[in-house]
DNA sequence: TGAAGTTTAA
C-alpha cells in the first residue's frame, strides 16, 4: 500500500489533473486531515503525464466522458475544490467544530466559545440548515449566538429552530423554546404554530396537535378560519384524515368553515381511498352554500385514477364541463400521468392533445409528467423533444425535469447523455439535489467508473448537497456488487462517523463479501464500526438526547 | 406539500 500524501500528487510529472485533485479532496474529506489515508490500488497515476482516466484497466470510459472530465476547469490549487470553505470561512470554521458530535448543546456552546467568530443572521441560518438533521449541534449553535453581545435571533431563525427540534422529536426542548418566545413577546406567528402542529402530527401525536390549536390564542395567534384550515390540512397530510374530521366537528360552530376547509377534507378522504366519506363532505359543502370547484373535482379524479377506473374519470370530466367548471392543467396532469403509468401511452398522449384543444396551457409539472411517461415507455427521443419544446415555449425546466431525464438516461444505458444533462443543469443555473446524483452514482458503481464517481462526489460537496443514509447505502451496495470492497468500506466508515446506523442488510452484505475474499482485517474493522454505530445510537437514547415522551 | 398535479428502489 502506498500513502496518498501531497507528494504522491506532485509525482504525476508536475501535472495536476482535476481527477487527482478531486481524489485528494475526497481523501481529505473522508479520512480527516491528520490521518494518512491509504491509497487504494485502483488509483494508478500515469508516469507519462497522460490522463489517469484512460490508464485504468477496469474502468471502461467513453472517450467523450474523458474529454468532458478533462474540460472541467482545472483548479490551480487544491483549495479551489472547496469554494464553500474559502468563501464562507466562519461557516466552515463552526461546521468543523460542530462535526465533532457533542453530547449536549451546552458542550457545543463551550466549544464554539473558544473561537473568535462574529455572529450574523446569515451565519446562523446557513448553519441551522446545514445541521438540520443534528439538533444538538444546531441548538448549541443557536444558544451560543444568543450569548453574543448585541445579537438577537430573528423571527425566522426561531421558527427554523423550532422546526429542527420538532423534526428530531425533541418536543420538551421545543416547548421550552416556544415558552421563551412567548416571554420575549411577538415572536410567535401562524408559521410557528403550523411548524409545531406539523411536527407533532408527523410524530403521530395528532391529539397534541389539536390541543395546541385549542390554545393557539395563548401564543398570540388568532383562532380563525385560516388557522383552522392549516390544522386540518396538517392532520390530513400527516396521515390522519380521521383526526381532521374530528377537529372540524369540534371547531366548526366556533369558527366558520370556508370552501378551502371542505376541499382539504375532501382531498384527505380521497387520498385515504374512502370516497363515500369524501362525497359526504361535498354534500355538506353544498349545504353550507359553497359550490364544488376544479379542486374539489380534481381530488375525486385523482382517486379514481388510483383505482384505474378511467370510465369514472371520464364521467367526472364531462360533469365538470357541464357544470361550467372545466378541468385545468392540474387535472390534465393527473389523468395523463395515470394513463401513462397504466402503460396506456397512446391514451395519455390523447389527453395532451385534448388539453391543447381546450386552450389550457401546459406548465413545468405537466411537462415533467409527460417527459416521465415517455421515458418510461422507452421513447427518450420524444422526451427530449418535449424538453426542447418547453424551453422554446418559455416554460422553465426545474430540478424535477432534469432528475427525470437523468434517471431515464441512466436506465437506458445512455451514460454520456446522463452526464451531459448534469452539465446542462449547471449551465441553466438549476441546482441539483440528491435525486439528481443518486442514479448517476448508482451507474458509476455498476460500471466501475470510480474516477467519475469521485468527480460526482466532489461536485456534490461543492454544491452543498450532503449525502444522506440512503445514498451511503446505495454506494456500499453498488460497490460491493462490483467487487470494489476497499471503497465500500470507506463509505461504510464515513457513514458511521456521521452518526448514521447502517441497515443490517448493508452490514451483512459487506461482511460476507469481505469474508469471501479473505479480507479478514477489513472484516474486523467493519464489525467494530457496526458495534460503534450501535453504541452511539444506544447512548443517545439512554442519555435522553432522543427522549420521546 | 399547507386547497389539487410531476422524480424513488432490487
Amino acid at each position: 500500500m502506498r500513502f496518498a500524501t501531497r507528494r504522491t500528487f506532485s509525482l504525476c510529472n508536475g501535472v495536476i489533473h482535476p481527477v487527482n485533485v478531486v481524489y485528494h479532496c475526497i481523501v481529505k474529506r473522508f479520512c480527516g486531515i491528520n490521518e494518512s489515508p491509504e491509497l487504494p490500488d485502483w488509483v494508478k497515476f500515469p508516469q507519462d503525464g497522460s490522463s489517469p482516466l484512460t490508464d485504468s484497466e477496469d474502468d471502461f470510459v467513453l472517450p467523450s466522458i474523458v474529454n468532458w472530465v478533462r474540460n472541467q476547469k482545472e483548479p490551480d490549487s487544491e483549495t479551489r475544490c472547496l469554494p464553500n470553505e474559502v468563501i464562507d470561512d466562519s461557516v466552515d470554521k463552526i461546521s468543523r467544530i460542530l462535526k465533532n458530535r457533542f453530547s449536549s448543546p451546552v458542550a457545543v456552546v463551550q466549544a464554539i466559545d473558544g473561537s473568535d467568530i462574529s455572529v450574523s443572521k446569515s451565519l446562523v441560518d446557513k448553519l441551522l440548515k446545514r445541521f438540520s438533521n443534528d439538533w444538538v449541534s444546531a441548538f448549541g449553535l443557536f444558544k451560543w449566538a444568543n450569548t453574543q453581545m448585541g445579537f438577537k435571533h430573528s423571527v425566522d431563525s426561531y421558527d427554523l429552530m423550532v422546526d429542527i427540534l420538532g423534526k428530531s422529536k425533541q418536543f420538551d426542548v421545543m416547548w421550552e423554546l416556544v415558552e421563551e418566545m412567548v416571554r420575549l413577546g411577538g415572536l410567535i406567528s401562524l408559521v410557528t404554530m403550523s411548524k409545531i402542529m406539523r411536527r407533532l402530527a408527523g410524530a403521530s401525536r395528532w391529539t397534541d396537535a389539536m390541543e395546541s390549536f385549542r390554545n393557539i390564542e395563548r401564543f398570540g395567534v388568532s383562532k380563525d378560519t385560516s388557522a383552522m384550515n392549516m390544522l386540518l390540512d396538517t392532520l390530513c397530510k400527516e396521515r390522519s384524515v380521521e383526526h381532521a374530521q374530528l377537529a372540524l366537528l369540534e371547531f366548526k360552530n366556533e369558527i366558520p368553515p370556508d370552501s378551502h376547509t371542505f376541499n382539504i377534507l375532501m382531498h384527505g378522504w380521497c387520498k385515504a381511498r374512502q370516497l363515500d366519506k369524501a362525497w359526504l363532505i361535498m354534500e355538506e359543502m353544498e349545504k353550507c352554500g359553497f359550490h364544488p370547484c376544479v379542486i374539489s373535482y380534481t381530488s375525486f379524479i385523482e382517486a379514481y385514477c388510483c383505482e384505474k377506473d378511467f370510465r369514472k374519470v371520464d364521467a367526472i370530466l364531462d360533469e365538470m364541463q357541464a357544470k361550467g367548471c372545466p378541468p385545468n392543467v392540474v387535472t390534465y396532469t393527473i389523468v395523463m400521468h395515470a394513463l401513462g403509468k397504466a402503460k396506456e401511452t397512446r391514451e395519455a398522449l390523447e389527453v395532451y392533445e385534448r388539453m391543447k384543444r381546450s386552450g389550457c396551457v401546459p406548465d413545468t409539472s405537466f411537462y415533467n409528467s409527460l417527459i416521465y411517461i415517455l421515458s418510461k415507455a422507452g421513447r427518450l427521443r420524444d422526451a427530449r423533444e418535449i424538453y426542447e419544446e418547453m424551453s422554446k415555449g418559455g416554460v422553465i425546466p426545474n430540478v424535477t425535469t432534469y432528475n427525470t431525464m437523468i434517471t431515464a438516461a441512466c436506465e437506458h444505458s445512455q451514460e454520456e447523455n446522463a452526464l451531459k444533462l448534469l452539465q446542462e443543469m449547471e449551465e441553466c443555473l438549476c441546482k441539483p439535489d440528491l435525486k439528481t446524483y443518486a442514479p448517476l452514482l448508482k451507474m458509476c458503481c455498476k460500471k466501475k467508473w470510480i474516477k467519475i464517481l469521485f468527480y460526482l462526489l466532489n461536485d456534490m460537496f461543492k454544491k452543498d448537497v450532503s449525502l444522506d443514509a440512503g445514498t451511503y447505502t446505495l454506494l456500499v451496495h453498488g460497490l460491493c456488487r462490483s467487487g470494489k470492497l476497499d471503497l465500500a468500506c470507506v463509505f461504510f466508515k464515513e457513514m458511521v462517523l456521521k452518526g448514521m446506523v447502517p441497515k443490517y442488510n448493508t452490514y451483512k452484505m459487506l461482511v460476507e463479501k469481505l469474508e469471501m475474499t479473505n479480507m479478514e482485517k477489513g472484516k474486523e474493522r467493519i464489525e467494530q464500526l457496526m458495534i460503534q454505530a450501535k453504541n452511539v445510537e444506544q447512548s443517545r437514547h439512554s442519555s435522553g438526547m432522543y427522549r420521546v415522551y
